[in-house]
RNA sequence: UCCGGCGUAGCUCAGAGGUAGAGCAGGUGGCUGUUAACCACCGGGUCGGCGGUUCGAAUCCGUCCGCCGGAGCCA
């Protein structure tokens, strides 16, 4: 390995002069017969690539450095120096450029240097990090997940590591993978002729989680703040640009906190780690601006500084009627708000994102805390502009007579939540927290527009094959 | 799952009943401190699969498969 990446090497002017060494993939060969050919190298550590300029009297010039194509690795050793080109700062004087692998065929080698479509990376996406937009949202994406992790410490959060396997059938947010290790072609029976899960690996039916909210709210009620932040799974035959069947979610929880807590720590959250990404990658950031959606930075810097606009469910249907607009889907009090709904309200209406709390109980989850109207619960969910729901979140039900009868009003059995409902019985307090979708605040940072192209390897209905 | 659209060269696309096209990529040669390089020439196709209509289908019809967009479910 070598001492520096090629982003070390662009970002200090002061190294001129310096031998150095670069290992990474050929981007682009140019050829001068005056004497030398241009090879642009990345190691993926930049959005720019380092120019190499190798001299035609190198030993392996003829042989191999005017047969690079795009994709072949390479290491290249020499002098950096200010570039006699326009373009770049800093390029390498080779001394010597090994080539360390072929593309064996370049003719068919998938990732050309040239603009593709988002499909067809798709098919290759073992080679599309190779790409300019997946290396920057790769880049993006690793430091959005650092900035969260860095929020929460500097707020004496500890992260829990929920697990991804749960047991119990009770978490409610739609259809769930099985986990089992039962011979699908020779199941075993109980008497009465039902799948017998009793002889399976964990003696009862178990699944892939859709949230760890449940197992981190008994975190919460002894670390005060806690947060997971992992991978979540849904197997619902979604088939949009939002929704993956395997995607990751940032659950902070806290206690003795409220629904505004819960709303201005989300608010917190958004500026801080929006901002950390603004400030570290201004370089991609700029190439999400200038390629993929223009004016995406200044969307940020406004999400930034501005107030999130607050309002409540039932504002919202006011407004919403009041704007004369009229929508596919009418506004109703007790229904949700459509998609059509929540763009006008956050790109027409707002303008910014808007949390909106205090929805009717009746369409919100069973351990959202009811409110003493007894008609809407305290739950929040934080919409953006061009992907809608971002955030989703409430404060909890601590009571434990308020939370039986909401179980039992929705017919779910009691004993199948003994130990949430333990938490109510020892040292309840009022706690609260919301759940951010990583790739949706992903696609709100960078702007693109498929959910598929800001998770390296996406898996959606009939999309697995990586 | 529902509605709509699209599958043509390695890639991006044009062609809409009558011999399969362009740009890029690749190869060869020329030119050049180049940078989406340029010029000339060359190779490259089961027109998604199957069935039908027709003298003749990439083109029209049916069906299946795949993908995309919107909706629903949600993050």
């Amino acid at each position: 390995m070598t001492e520096y990446t090629v982003a070390d090497l662009l970002a200090d002017p002061g190294r001129a002069g310096e031998r150095v060494t670069i290992e990474g993939w050929v981007r682009t060969r140019r050829d001068s017969k005056a004497g030398v050919s241009f090879v642009h190298v990345s190691d993926g550590s930049s959005p720019q690539p380092i120019q190499v300029v190798a001299p035609s009297d190198l030993d392996n010039y003829q042989s191999e450095i005017v047969e690079l194509t795009s994709g072949c690795a390479v290491r290249a050793a020499g002098q950096l120096v200010e570039s006699q080109g326009k373009g770049q700062a800093l390029e390498i004087r080779a001394e010597s450029v090994q080539v360390v692998g072929w593309v064996e065929d370049p003719e068919t080698y998938p990732i050309q240097p040239k603009r593709h479509s988002m499909e067809y990376l798709r098919e290759v996406a073992h080679l599309r990090p190779r790409t300019n937009l997946i290396g920057a949202v790769t880049r993006v994406r690793h430091t959005l997940a650092m900035a969260i992790h860095q929020f929460f410490h500097d707020r004496g959060f500890y992260w829990i590591h929920t697990p991804i396997i749960t047991a119990s059938d009770c978490e409610g947010a739609g259809e769930m993978f099985r986990v089992s290790t039962l011979d699908l072609a020779n199941l075993p029976r109980t008497p009465g002729g039902e799948v017998d899960f009793s002889q399976d690996f964990f003696g009862r039916e178990a699944r892939l989680t859709v949230s760890g909210q449940l197992n981190v709210e008994a975190y919460c009620l002894a670390m005060s703040r806690v947060y997971t932040f992992g991978p979540t799974f849904r197997a619902e035959n979604s088939n949009t640009r939002r929704h993956l069947a395997e995607f990751w979610m940032a659950e902070p929880e806290i206690a003795f906190a409220d629904l505004q807590d819960d709303v201005d720590l989300a608010e917190a959250f958004l500026k801080s780690i929006v901002t950390r990404v603004l400030e570290e990658r201004q370089d991609d950031m700029a190439f999400f601006d200038r390629w993929v959606d223009k004016g995406c930075i200044s969307r940020l810097e406004k999400l930034a500084s501005s107030q999130f606009e607050r309002l409540r469910y039932g504002e919202v249907v006011e407004r919403l009627r009041r704007s004369g607009r009229s929508f596919e889907f009418p506004v109703e009090w007790g229904a949700d708000l459509q998609s059509e709904h929540e763009r006008y309200l956050t790109e027409e209406l707002v303008g910014r994102p808007v949390a909106v709390t205090d929805y009717p109980k009746s369409i919100k989850a069973f351990y959202m805390r009811q409110n003493d109207d007894g008609d809407t619960v305290a739950a929040m969910d934080i919409l953006a502009p061009g992907i809608g729901e971002i955030i989703g979140g409430s404060q909890r039900e601590e009571r434990l007579d308020v939370l039986d009868a909401r179980l039992a009003e929705l017919g779910l059995p009691a004993e199948d939540y003994w130990w949430y409902r333990d938490l109510r019985r020892y040292g309840t307090v009022p706690h609260a927290g919301f759940g951010l979708g990583f790739e949706r605040a992903m696609q709100y940072i960078t702007g693109v527009d498929n959910i598929r192209e800001v998770i390296p390897f996406p898996r959606a209905p009939n999309q697995a094959e990586f």
